[in-house]
DNA sequence: ACGTTCCGCAACGGTTCCGTAGCGTCATAT
DNA sequence: ATATGACGCTACGGAACCGTTGCGGAACGT
């Protein structure tokens, strides 16, 4: 009867793995270092995963940025409030570093490919809930493509936060951004 | 009276590096690599960069995705323009894969990090222009940050471009993103 | 023609990471 | 209580890069 893998050995691995990635960044994150810091046995590592890989995905996946979807009524204001969840949840420049990682990995590795895509997939869940919602209150026009107004209403946050960091009045530009952002999607006004 | 460094030799190590870079991507671009690629003794190259990097940068900055601003007389048009320039100028799968890139060395690498910056304002230029030829029509609300503009004109396809590249179907779709960016610039219309 | 110095060749030392092996120890399932 | 198997330790072999060294040969400037 086998003996199950130690869970306790488990919890230590992925936690240091996470620690390593928040601080130093997902390329630090080697079984190596995540031996040292979490006090596993570098071979006890290679007996919960096939190799270093499957361990920084596991580690990934644990890295979850729970942002739920807001319902203020308007989708101005529903955006709004997903970006003040989205600022206070997670560190900026922690956020945009792993997303640039993984992205970078992903470009020649098909597991980080499929970890990219169920990341991002999970994230969108609120957005499009919120995106279906104005449709459904008729502020968005319903003939639009569901994805498609999805990049425009992540798109130009995209930029902002991967090629603009330094730019942290976000605050100030904020109100103009959600601004443009529901002018694209709403359906041409009668009126002036 | 010192002789210069052979012209004959650094060109033929930029030509390899950038063969090596469109073919099997930046990583693959190693000191050891452009060597045997291009038959420049690697002793050679350490003359003329002071260390690998520098050799890569120069690389990636001889890789010029030249494309002009066009004027048709609406931004719509400009924008289809400077699409078409794009896709029949450059691999998309290439081009994404050099963005993400050198995106993620600039991550923690001041020297890639400034690359980075160049790059992106050299291709900027086009679309500036086209934006600002835009304003000084009307056709766009003169108040506007254009930063903020620009963030609204490249988000969407930047979304498209590194996101979604099974999504060939750019086509299709091309129509309905350039008439989404622009309503969102566009000052409210008068009639519906 | 001559000497300066740039180039090519081959090899080295150093670092980092990977994944594995051997072996003793300790916990757990029965 | 015992044996099965997970754990820790240490070390190894291998690969990929980096940047350097020493030396011989060839080219360029004067």
């Amino acid at each position: 009867m086998p003996r199950p893998l130690s869970a306790a050995a488990r919890t230590k691995m992925l936690d240091a793995a996470q620690a390593i990635i928040v601080a130093d960044g997902l390329d630090a994150c080697t079984v190596d270092e995540v031996s040292r810091r979490s006090g596993v046995a570098k071979t006890t590592i290679y007996r919960h995963f096939a190799n270093g890989d499957e361990l920084v995905i596991a580690a990934i996946e644990c890295i979850k940025t729970d942002v739920d979807a807001p319902d203020t009524g308007s989708l101005g204001g529903d955006l709004r409030a997903m970006v003040e969840q989205f600022v206070d949840a997670v560190e900026p420049a922690v956020s945009r570093r792993l997303f640039v990682s993984v992205l970078h990995r992903a470009l020649d590795n098909p597991q980080f490919e499929q970890a990219f895509r169920r990341s991002r997939e999970a994230e969108n869940g609120p957005l499009r809930i919120v995106l279906q919602r104005a449709i459904a209150r008729g502020e968005v026009d319903p003939e639009i493509d569901v994805a498609l107004a999805m990049q425009f209403l992540q798109g130009p946050f995209l930029v902002q936060h991967l090629l603009q960091p330094d730019a942290i009045a976000l605050d100030e530009r904020l109100d103009q951004m959600i601004e443009l952002s529901v002018r694209s999607l709403v359906p041409r006004p009668a009126r002036v």
